[in-house]
DNA sequence: AGCACGCCGACT
DNA sequence: GTCGGCGTGCTC
């Protein structure tokens, strides 16, 4: 008797492949383990069973797997239905969806290194005897491979040995990086004990009765700490007492003061666990009860609530009630960096049931919440995550909230696979039997259209939260500005005043550029040349800070030339501004002021979105200048104004989205204003200050939107009437490229039934010395996907059957919006 | 994704 | 005459 496993590898392989197992090894695995197999030539990989059988493959001899990596399913029967789900609809390799849905580190694979932890005392009683022969070999030998451990053990299992020592906190592995963020530390200032007493302020008065400077200084720490009632900082102390720091200096050292650090992110945490019950406005408490009742027949309901409304009470009361039926919460966010706000403010109503997961968390937190998600740990019962954490083993998942649902970023576009984390989500949930909330302030089309027609529930909620109210929104006409020369570099008087008047209260400001960079182009003023990237078809965008020209496809740079390159001429002038030279003609506007940028020029590294965020949260930044990162539901309590420098540059993208993501993205951004008490103010600048769509921001009209665009999509053949396929191909040689994008596209025409456009030079037709095509189809709504894609993907075959096609890349996105 | 096989240019 | 360029094809 044979006996045989089928596995997927964490590679781009349509296939499965089949090893062959020992009768006990056959006995021993299940569905969802990992086993270790070699492929090719001299390579191991991690593979995941997915079928066991006693059927011989007939073409070729099976090897034989290398080891077992599990002693149980880390992978559940559900997950594989639901990746197989995304490798069909999303016309990917099931590998590639493996690759993507697993953590790195329980990939292993043959070049895995073990190293023994430093510093850490081995107590050798608590040890099994192989735990303790590869303790001894680590003695000798600072790191082993995994080859090494079989030899020395001289067994083939034992990575449940090496999990239990990495358990045992002796072993590690060396793929493993540690995070080097350091959240930032922020000083605060209490008063000592001494004097935390009624009679404690006398006896202090009585104590500085020659230090004037002082005791103001302690009459402003009462105040603060009387209307606050959270920790407080010394930067907000010395600015309402009007004092220096030495003077809280002074007091630090008598011992009236103690002072401490906290990270910011854990203040929250601190100061408001206080909090016990959570009490709803009535709007909120007939929203949360409408959802409810919605659920009871719906699989999926859309919150459709303003900005500032208080989604996130209703999601937290609503995550209550499944907790008690003992589901686990899944949470999404679009954005990583939102996480963190969150996770705090669950945290003060859950406690330590909240787990967080997404990419930029190291591997062994990745791992670790990994498996207390598959053991329906306590501290897993909600998870927070950006859209990876779909991919968690979910055993029994009751509900998931997919936050400002209309994100493009949930949505994976560049690695396969290329799905959408929402929509993958609803189908996870399908599976689970879970419900699904989308919550957002500017639904995406299709969703408030599914809405509409009554495949998702709609609740709507319009008043935001606290009798705040929506901010006040006013147009600037810049053509009206410039004509009457009543501008300042890129400012309209109004936005200056506006932005003075707030500086003045002490309030912060947010304005938005959808444009990073100092300007977009540089433009020869004597023969009209623009200088164009090497690599790809576009024109360089001007860095000033680096007096740099870059590319912003392929991160090609050059110095920034003093003369022309086409005539000579001396004659330079920058095109168009980004946020480098808005934020640069601020300085001189406000030279008193702290000026911030956000774009992916200041935030590229790790942690840069934080610590702006960090900063601009404490203060320390009075304006902030950024791109659209700005718009992603981060919420700041001191901002009362919102300038957008230019609405135009955003309507006029080539894209059937155009006007839906403008729409959004103002609206978002405006929504940024006024969140506490004070009603908030929001300038817009625009060429066209009659635009339908600048129209419908200003008077937030979202139905009127909506009924628009979706008139618009249906005349044109978009969502939700047609779903769309996009195909990229890609390749060095134009020529290649052009025959063979027409020759598909002429074989796509003639046997789908449908409008297949194409083949496109797309406005960025090279990117990397690659060429690129496209060709778009688009499916009826009545038609059928399956059918459709099973033909696509057959012609896709015989393409790659034409030898002199075959090193054209092609890449298929499906709903790639 | 690797890794080998294989067919054409500048070196000892 | 060989070393090595990366195009092409396969991996159970």
């Amino acid at each position: 008797m044979q006996f045989f496993v089928e596995v997927i590898l964490p590679l781009s392989l349509v296939k499965t492949f089949t090893y062959s197992v020992s009768e006990t090894e056959y006995h021993y695995i299940k569905k969802g383990m990992r086993v270790a197999v070699p492929f090719g030539k001299s390579k191991i990989y991690t593979a995941l069973v997915i079928e066991l059988h006693q059927n011989a493959p007939t073409l070729y001899d099976a090897k034989e797997i290398h080891q077992i990596l599990d002693e149980k399913p880390l992978v559940t029967p559900t997950q594989i239905e639901h990746w197989q789900w995304i490798a069909s609809y999303y016309m990917c390799a099931i590998g590639d969806v493996f690759r993507g849905a697993i953590p790195s580190a329980l990939l292993l694979e043959s070049e895995t290194v073990i190293s023994q932890k430093q510093n850490i005392h081995v107590d050798e009683s608590q040890l099994s005897d192989d735990e303790y022969l590869i303790c001894q070999a680590l003695q000798h030998q600072s790191s082993l491979k995994v080859q090494d451990i079989i030899s020395i053990l001289n067994k083939k299992s034992v990575f449940p040995i090496l999990q239990k020592l990495i358990d045992k906190n002796i072993l590690v592995l060396q793929e493993e990086m540690l995070e080097t963020y350091k959240p930032k530390l922020v000083r605060y200032v209490r008063l000592n004990n001494e004097f935390d007493s009624n009679n404690g302020l006398q006896l202090l008065l009585e104590k500085l009765k020659g230090a004037v400077k002082q005791k103001e200084v302690i009459l402003s720490y009462f105040q603060l700490s009387a209307t606050e009632k959270k920790p407080i900082t010394v930067k907000k102390l010395s600015e309402i007492s009007q004092s220096t720091s030495g003077i809280i200096k002074a007091l630090i050292d008598k011992n009236i003061f103690e002072e401490y650090y906290l990270q910011e992110d854990r203040v929250n945490f601190q100061g408001d666990s206080i909090e016990v019950e959570l009490k709803l406005s009535s709007p909120q408490e007939v929203a949360f009860n409408s959802i409810k009742e919605s659920l009871s027949n719906k699989e999926v309901c859309l919150l459709h609530g303003v900005t500032a409304s208080g989604k996130t009470e209703i999601y937290i009361k609503l995550i209550e009630d499944y907790l008690a039926k003992g589901n686990q919460v899944l949470y999404l966010l679009p954005e990583i960096a939102l996480t963190t706000q969150l996770v705090g403010r669950l945290r003060t109503h859950f406690g330590n049931k909240v787990a967080v997961f997404h990419s930029k968390y190291s591997n062994n937190e990745r791992v670790e919440v990994w498996n207390q998600v598959l053991e329906k740990s306590e501290k897993a019962q909600i998870v927070i995550g950006a859209r990876s954490a779909l991919f968690l083993p979910f055993q029994n998942l009751g509900f998931v909230i997919v936050d400002e649902e209309h994100e493009q970023t949930y949505k994976q576009v560049d690695p396969a696979p290329r799905y959408h984390a929402r929509d993958a989500a609803i189908v996870l949930a399908g599976l689970q039997k879970a419900k699904v909330l989308l919550g957002s302030a500017t639904p995406s089309l299709e969703s408030y259209n599914n809405a509409k027609t009554g495949k998702f529930g709609l609740v709507t909620l319009t008043e935001r939260y606290g009798n705040v109210t929506l901010p006040e929104i006013e147009l600037v006409d810049l053509k009206d500005k410039y004509f009457r020369k009543k501008m300042s570099g890129h400012f309209s008087e109004v936005l200056i005043e506006e932005i003075t008047k707030s500086l003045t209260l002490g309030e912060q400001v947010i304005l938005f550029q959808n444009r990073r960079g100092y300007s977009p182009l540089l433009e020869c003023l004597t023969c009209g040349h623009v200088p164009q990237c090497q690599q790809c078809d576009v024109s360089l965008t001007y860095h000033k800070h680096k007096n740099q020209l870059r590319c912003h496809y392929c991160g090609y740079s050059i110095a920034k030339p003093t003369n022309c390159h086409a005539c000579s001429s001396v004659n330079l002038t920058t095109k168009g501004f980004g946020t480098e030279q808005i934020q640069q003609e601020l300085v001189a506007l406000f030279p008193s002021h702290k000026i911030g940028r956000m774009d992916q020029d200041t935030t590229r590294d790790k942690f840069g979105f934080e610590k702006i965020i960090d900063s601009f949260k404490n203060r320390e930044i009075d304006i902030l200048v950024g791109t659209q990162m700005l718009g992603k539901g981060l919420d700041f309590d001191n901002v009362t104004l919102v300038g957008i420098m230019n609405a135009d540059n955003l309507l006029y993208h080539p894209d059937f989205r155009a006007y839906e993501r403008s729409f959004q993205m103002m609206a978002q951004v405006s929504g940024r204003s006024g969140r506490s008490e004070k009603q908030g103010k929001v300038i817009i600048q625009t060429y066209t200050p009659l635009h339908n769509t600048i129209q419908q921001v200003t008077r937030n009209d979202y139905e009127s939107m909506f009924k628009e665009q979706l008139l618009e999509r249906e005349i044109y053949k978009y969502p939700p009437y047609y779903k769309l396929i996009k195909l990229t191909l890609k390749h060095r040689d134009y020529d290649k490229l052009k025959e063979g994008s027409m020759w598909l596209y002429q074989v796509m025409q003639q046997s789908l039934p449908m409008p297949v456009l194409g083949p496109e030079e797309p406005a960025i037709s090279r990117i990397r010395n690659e060429y690129i095509r496209t060709i778009m189809i688009k499916i009826p709504a009545a038609t059928s996907i399956v059918t459709t894609k099973s033909t696509l993907q057959k012609i896709l075959n015989s393409f790659e059957a034409v030898a002199a096609y075959r090193s054209i890349r092609v890449i298929v996105n499906v709903d790639f919006y």
